[in-house]
DNA sequence: ACCTGAACACCGTTCAAGT
DNA sequence: ACCTGAACACCGTTCAAGT
């Protein structure tokens, strides 16, 4: 059966979760899929293009929220798993920002955060709570490897998820 | 004259200022210096070193501040003019966070900021001042690389500091 | 001690040619 | 329309050998 965008999506967003960003090469990936490296520029315009839409699949089930507290919690939930994901999404914010649905759903809260002066101020929030978000899961991910090099005690997720919450109640305060 | 690793590091660092992270790579940075590749690595250890020393060296002026909103602003202006630097410095982060000064110096202007809880709660907001600094950082160069495909007009410096001055404020409230 | 020469094991990307 | 084969122009790093 042929190849497709979203097959290629799909198998790079699982390299990406089982191996991390330094195994996310487009060899491997065609190699993963039985086909020349070559072959994927057929279905995606270039790696930038690949990790815009990897992504948009790691955010695609982004539920609802009324508050920052619940969305930096599910957002930091949701990255922590996956290796490098801070990364990628920085490289998506970067290149086409308006992919990062967590960043519009940010932008949502930002009244109910206590920031009304324009339209620029509610979004300068919104990337500050998702630069919060993001800087605490690389943190914590660096500390994971860093724990897994010396063959120490990983650091708990519990943890981060907690400065997460702490960091958006005090980002968010009226 | 023979190979120094003071002159390594400042040639990166110069290459960094002028053309960005792009362009330094070790093979560009030995024909700078006119010695081959190799020779390198008698004087860094790796190019992931030679970022972090390069970061020592953006960092290596860091005055003494008071309040966050200082730091915040003298961090951003340090960082502003040179391409990539939120990514360089990201890199130190996760690498050797004790040679990122400016980690050192939030974690110190904590207790004025209404952080009390503890060292990992003073940690935690310092990182947090950071990840703030470094993400409107990289949004404006993001900003100014965009404009510059399109050739319109670059977003100005003073909105960013102007947005650092902010974010800090809005963080170290008490 | 410090550097060269040359290699090793990779990258992302392009594109004529095939089916 | 979709993929192969093969190349182009790079990377970071290592290391015997030279001086």
């Amino acid at each position: 059966m042929a190849l497709s965008r979203d097959t290629v999506v799909e198998t790079a967003t699982r390299i990406l979760r089982e191996y991390g960003l330094g195994d996310l090469t487009m060899r491997r990936l065609a190699r993963e899929l039985g086909v020349q490296p070559g072959a994927l520029y057929w279905h995606v315009a270039s790696k930038q293009d690949l990790l815009v839409a990897v992504t948009e699949a790691l955010m695609d089930t982004l539920p609802v929220h009324d508050d920052a507290v619940g969305l930096g919690d599910w957002l930091a939930s949701t990255l922590l798993p996956v290796p490098d994901a801070a990364d990628v999404v920085r490289v998506a914010l970067a290149w086409r920002p308006e992919v990062v649905s967590a960043l519009a759903a940010f932008e949502e809260l930002a009244g109910a955060a206590g920031v009304g002066a324009g339209v620029a101020a509610r979004q300068a929030w919104a990337r500050g709570a998702l630069d919060l978000v993001l800087g605490a899961v690389a943190d914590h991910q660096e500390g994971a490897r860093a724990a897994a090099a010396r063959e120490t005690e990983p650091p708990a997720v519990e943890h981060a998820l907690e400065r997460v919450r702490e960091a958006m109640e005090r980002w968010a305060r009226a």
